[in-house]
RNA sequence: GGCGAAGUAGCUCAGUUGGUUAGAGCACCGGAAUCAUAAUCCGGGUGUCGGGGGUUCAAGUCCCUCCUUCGCUACCA
C-alpha cells in the first residue's frame, strides 16, 4: 500500500436499458476530471463507473431483442465502455451488477441488514397498470366511464398484491436528519440538501426491496422466488468495487468510505436518503459527499427521445474534437446548475478560451522563441517586478484551483486558470518582445522565458480537463512525463534553459460558427 | 395545495455579517499594436438590482405584501 492519501470517486452505474448520451458523458467526465486532478495532486485514486444490468425492463428488452438477458447486457454495457474510451475516461474499474463479485457482495449486505433486524417480509400492494408497467398512487387515479380506475395515461389499473421484503426506512428518519445536520456538505449543491431534508422531515415509509414478478436480478438469500429490487442491488456496487464484504481487504481499507458519489439530480433521493440509510443500518461508514449536478437542454429545448433531440457524445467528439468537448461541458455552466447546450455558445467558448486564449499564447510565444532564440529555451536575466508578479501569481495558482476542485466548482477552477492566461496576454502586450528584439535583446530573452514558464504551468494545470492538449503543450516545451504532476508547479522546477523548442503546431483549431438558420419558425 | 429556491447590464452570472459613484465574463462600440490560429491589448455601461410598502442616518442586502419562474412533494432508473 502506498503512503499517499486515498480518494474514491464514483459515477452512478448506468442502466443498460438506455444508450449512452450526453448526460452519461457529463457525469463521468466530471468524475474523470476530479480523478485526474487528485492523481496529479498526489492522491491514490479509485475512480469507478459501470453499468446497472438487472430489472424487469432489461428482462423485457432482452426478450424483445430475442437474446438472453446476459447477452443483451453484454452488448449494451459495451457501448458504455466505448463511451469511456471515446471520452478518454481514466476510470480504474468498470463494474457490472451481473458480476459474481457483486452478487456475493450484495447478498452479504442483505444478510447483514436482515440480521440487524432491518428487513421484514410483508406484501407490496398497489394500483398497477400492466400497459404502463407501473404502480400508481390513489390520488393519481381517475374514474373511468365503467367505474373502473384509470391511470393518468388512461390505461386501466388493477389492484395487485405480491409478497415482498421491506427495509425499515421509517426507522432511519432521525439518524438521517442528524446526518444532514452534522454533515451539511453531505449533499451538494446546498439547494439539494434542502430538498432532501424536507423530504425526510415529512416522514419515511418502509421500502419494498424485493420482487417475485420477474427473475432478472440477484436472488434474495434464503427466499426462493424473490429477487432484490433495484436499490440495494444498484447502490451496493460502490461497496463491491472496493472489495466488500471483505472489510479487511487492502482496497476496502484504503478507499471506503467514498469521497464523492457524483450523480445527476434525478437520482438524488436514492443516494442521499436510501443509501446512507442502508449504510447506517449495516453499521458501515458513510461517504463524505453526494454531488447532484444539473441537466442539459439542447438549444433551449428539453432533451427527450420523443423530440429526437438527444445529444450524441460520439457525434460531438467527431465534430469538434475531444479537448473542446471536455472543456466546454465543464467550463460553460456552473457545475450543479442546469445548462443549455448550443452550438453557438460551444464555438464561442472554445474559440475565445482555447484557440484565441491558451492556443494563441502558446503559438506566439514559442514562435518568437524559435525565431529569436535559436530554437531553445533561453537563459533568462534578472526578473523585473512585472516578471515576478506574473510568475508568483501562477506559482501559487494551485491553491485556489484546489479549493475549487474540492468543492466540485469546475467552472471556477478553470476560470481561475484562464485568468492567468489572460494576464500573460496583457504581459506580452506591455513587454512587446518583438520590439525588444532590436532595442534590448537580453530583455527580450527574459520576457520570452517568463512566458514559456507560464505556459509550462498552465499546461500542467489543465491536464485533468484536456489531457491530450496538455500533453501536446508539454511536449512542445520538452517537459518529460515524470515532471508533470502538481509537485512540479511553482518556482522550484522552472523551465530548463537549453531545452529545444520547435515551431508549434495548432493545438486548438478554430471552430466555425454554425450557419445561422432563417428566422422563420 | 404544502415546503423550498430564485428574479441584478443584451446573454450567463458574482455581490460576505446592510455602509463610499452596483461588479465580472461573453456580446457590442471606439482606439492601439502587428509576434501570433485576423488571434491580442487598452478604453467604453446605456442597470427603475421583479412591482409596491416598511424599518434605518444608510437596503440589491432586513421585514411585509403582490407578481413571475423553477425544484421537491417516494418505489422507471
Amino acid at each position: 500500500m502506498s503512503e499517499r492519501p486515498a480518494f474514491y470517486i464514483t459515477t452512478p452505474i448506468y442502466y443498460v436499458n438506455d444508450v449512452p448520451h450526453i448526460g452519461h458523458a457529463y457525469t463521468t467526465l466530471a468524475c474523470d476530471v476530479l480523478a485526474r486532478f487528485k492523481r496529479l495532486d498526489g492522491y491514490d485514486v479509485m475512480f469507478l463507473t459501470g453499468t446497472d444490468e438487472h430489472g424487469q425492463k432489461v428482462e423485457k428488452s432482452a426478450e424483445k431483442a430475442g437474446v438472453p438477458p446476459q447477452e443483451f447486457c453484454d452488448r449494451v454495457s459495451a457501448r458504455f465502455g466505448e463511451l469511456a474510451e471515446a471520452m478518454d475516461f481514466s476510470n480504474d474499474q468498470f463494474i457490472r451488477t451481473t458480476e459474481t463479485r457483486h452478487r456475493v457482495s450484495v447478498q452479504h449486505l442483505w444478510k447483514v441488514l436482515e440480521d440487524k433486524g432491518f428487513i421484514y417480509e410483508d406484501s407490496y400492494a398497489g394500483w398497477y397498470s400492466v400497459r404502463d408497467e407501473a404502480f400508481y398512487s390513489e390520488d393519481e387515479l381517475s374514474d373511468g366511464e365503467g367505474g373502473e380506475k384509470l391511470a393518468p395515461s388512461g390505461a386501466t389499473v388493477e389492484w395487485v398484491e405480491e409478497p415482498s421484503y421491506f427495509f425499515r426506512l421509517s426507522a432511519m428518519q432521525d439518524k438521517l436528519l442528524a446526518l444532514y445536520e452534522d454533515q451539511p456538505e453531505f449533499v451538494k449543491p446546498k439547494s439539494r440538501l434542502n430538498e432532501v431534508r424536507s423530504f425526510v422531515s415529512g416522514g419515511l415509509q418502509d421500502l419494498s426491496i424485493s420482487r417475485t414478478s420477474f427473475s432478472w436480478g440477484v436472488p434474495v438469500p434464503g427466499a426462493d422466488g424473490h429477487i432484490m429490487y433495484v436499490w440495494i442491488d444498484a447502490l451496493a456496487n460502490y461497496l463491491t468495487a472496493v472489495g466488500y464484504p471483505d472489510e479487511g481487504s487492502d482496497a476496502y481499507s484504503a478507499f471506503w468510505p467514498a469521497d464523492v458519489h457524483m450523480i445527476g439530480k434525478d437520482i438524488l433521493r436514492f443516494h442521499a436518503v436510501y443509501w446512507p440509510a442502508f449504510l447506517l443500518a449495516a453499521d458501515l461508514p458513510l461517504p463524505d459527499r453526494v454531488f447532484a449536478h444539473g441537466w442539459w437542454t439542447n438549444e433551449g429545448q428539453k432533451i427527450s427521445k420523443s423530440l429526437g433531440n438527444v445529444i450524441d457524445p460520439f457525434e460531438l467528439i467527431e465534430s469538434y474534437g475531444l479537448d473542446a468537448v471536455r472543456f466546454y461541458l465543464l467550463r460553460e455552466v456552473p457545475f450543479g446548475n442546469d445548462g443549455d447546450f448550443s452550438r453557438t455558445s460551444f464555438v464561442q467558448r472554445c474559440n475565445a478560451d482555447l484557440a484565441n486564449g491558451i492556443g494563441n499564447l502558446n503559438n506566439r510565444t514559442l514562435g518568437l522563441i524559435v525565431k529569436n532564440c535559436n530554437g531553445a529555451v533561453p537563459k533568462p536575466n534578472d526578473f523585473t517586478k512585472e516578471d515576478n508578479e506574473l510568475l508568483s501569481s501562477i506559482d501559487n495558482l494551485i491553491e485556489d484551483v484546489r479549493a475549487h476542485m474540492d468543492n466540485q466548482a469546475f467552472h471556477k477552477a478553470f476560470e481561475t486558470i484562464w485568468q492567468q492566461a489572460s494576464a500573460a496576454d496583457s504581459y506580452i502586450s506591455v513587454q512587446e518582445p518583438w520590439k525588444l528584439k532590436k532595442t534590448d535583446p537580453e530583455r527580450m530573452i527574459t520576457v520570452l522565458y517568463v512566458l514559456a514558464e507560464v505556459i509550462r504551468q498552465l499546461a500542467i494545470l489543465i491536464q485533468p480537463i484536456m489531457p491530450d492538449a496538455a500533453d501536446k503543450l508539454l511536449n512542445g516545451l520538452g517537459i518529460g512525463d515524470q515532471e508533470r504532476s502538481y509537485e512540479y508547479l511553482g518556482a522550484d522546477y522552472r523551465l530548463k534553459p537549453g531545452t529545444t523548442i520547435s515551431k508549434p503546431g495548432v493545438i486548438f483549431p478554430r471552430l466555425e460558427m454554425p450557419v445561422t438558420e432563417g428566422t422563420s419558425e
